[in-house]
DNA sequence: CATATGATATTCATTTTCGAATGGACAATC
DNA sequence: GATTGTCCATTCGAAAATGAATATCATATG
């Protein structure tokens, strides 16, 4: 019994994944020009030093387990990469064609990138933009993203970051809303009125509570998770909503209220793989999000 | 003859990383566990099928070309997805027999661990340890190590750490340099004594400064960084040296001075990656260790 | 029910790859 | 200036990986 603990063979993880794709030995075979012989002694030698099985077989073929489906994305992530130094290698002036996968809040993916990326595309139409717009904070590891734009620090190993800067934040509401309810004259006025929070996003409450305003979440007679849906909301007259400066004052629906406001400003980080960061791609992709985000932030 | 450039072995292109970032074959294959002349093949090969130099060739070793420096962020970015890939096969290891590798300090890892590792061999003997004492602070990253024991709070992301309780200090001297040089009676009697330091840590001297006592690293007649070499030199009577109690209790051949002295306390801090955290070898580790320490933090 | 098809496992001779040993070149050090 | 250490290139026998051929199984089909 050998039980070696020692990494994974690159080769044989090139089998792998051409198993899991063709779903068969003899397809993998024919597609990476080897044997049926050779990619099942692949296949088994990942399995022993992982330990588990990858595959099931059956005489119709090899069917990837669960513990084969959590490992492909990283063997494709590999095979990504595979591509991309052979083009390199290939044609030696090799630019930047290929997709950037894109990561940012769903805010900024609304309100602040689109003519950012229409920039991009026009200096680097060769380059693909996927853009992944999403709250949640753990999804931009591993390769579920070349570069990610966060509102925090983000704190890892192997990567790259910086800071662009912070987006000041404002209060704004709907003419019809404040016709209504009266316009606030002074921070503390506004515990009577509607204001509009993110539901599991703590931020707001807190923002209040480090101004002096003692708010609970249930005090926001409005909630909701989708910060998209909170403007718009605010620009329909719902209420009294926060949103970043570049953006509530570009709106003609709404006008600022409290512009003395002593709101936080959000902290805006770039992020990507100190691995990939300096490939031509991520790199033209980094350099246009850093340039043409610099004039939003102070 | 131009042999189509099919493809890239993967296995070239890992060779191609290693000379890549050691800066000669032979380096690389020491740290790939290979031989010299296999790195000089693969690395050829790789010349051969993309038909450009990657590297000079000189006495001194391999440098990249200018092509080979464009082709080294892709191939560190399937690495990247290469370890990715190997986490998560190793978070998914059901096995309870096999290596489990952890890293402490060397002196946790020679006065502490040793009773526990033995009762772990006991317990549980078809878990094998790796143990891997030092006081670098960067390694137990990207699977250097399964469990890492350290004296100061990890801070990444992706990881279980936990608050094990905190190592009491004490000041021992052998009685041999007691009876030449005179025991202290007060901490301010300190300075007249021989303090054994580590060099180039500077807990210590900020240990001192915090207690009121203004020294610097040049007071310390005996400096040295191998806190194992310190310990044995205070128990040969080199001087006062600094010892956890529990260490510094069970030693016949040293006395404590001056037990009310004000130190600080080590704090003890377990850490795991949480994507192998709950593997069954891991978790049995992480459950020794944490057991076997209680008793010795208060 | 027999047959054809397409799949995986196994075997074994062949090819490929590997590593120990050796020699030579350069740099640093005494 | 001799010595030492580290590096690369080459050689050659040993070890490992490979693929053609084959056996076997399950399914679909007439």
């Amino acid at each position: 019994m050998d039980n070696r603990p020692s990494s994974l063979d690159w080769t044989h993880i090139r089998a792998f994944l051409a198993v899991a794709e063709t779903g068969s030995l003899s397809a993998a075979a024919r597609a990476l020009g080897l044997s049926q012989p050779t990619l099942g002694r692949h296949i088994r030698a990942l399995e022993e030093t992982t330990g588990n099985a990858l595959f099931t077989r059956s005489p119709r073929g090899f069917d990837l387990t669960d513990l084969g489906l959590a490992l492909r994305p990283q063997a494709e992530a590999m095979r990504a990469a595979a591509q991309a130094m052979e083009l390199a290698a290939a044609g030696r002036d090799t630019r930047t064609a290929g997709p950037v996968r894109l990561t940012a809040s769903v805010y900024v993916a609304v309100y602040l990138l689109p003519p950012i990326l229409a920039r991009l595309r026009q200096d680097h139409p060769e380059i693909e933009i996927e853009l992944v717009p999403s709250d949640r904070s753990e999804n931009l590891l591993f390769h579920e993203a070349d570069i990610a734009l966060r509102m925090y620090r983000p704190e890892q190993l192997e990567m790259v970051t910086r800071h662009l800067g912070d987006l000041p934040l404002g209060l704004y509401a709907a003419p019809g809303y404040l016709s209504r309810k009266g316009t606030p004259q002074d921070f503390t006025e506004i515990l009577d009125h509607d204001v509009i929070g993110y539901d599991r996003d703590d931020r707001i409450v807190r923002g209040f509570r480090a101004a002096g305003l003692d708010v609970t979440r249930d005090w926001f007679p409005i909630r909701c998770d989708d910060q998209v849906a909170c403007w718009e909301m605010t620009c329909a007259g719902c209420g009294i909503g926060i949103a970043q400066r570049v953006v509530g004052e570009a709106e003609p629906r709404v006008v600022p209220v409290l512009p003395g406001a002593p709101l936080p400003a959000l902290p805006v980080w770039i992020t990507a793989h100190a691995a990939t960061r300096h490939t031509p791609r991520v790199a033209a992709v980094w350099q246009a999000l850093t340039t043409g985000l610099a004039p939003l932030v102070s």
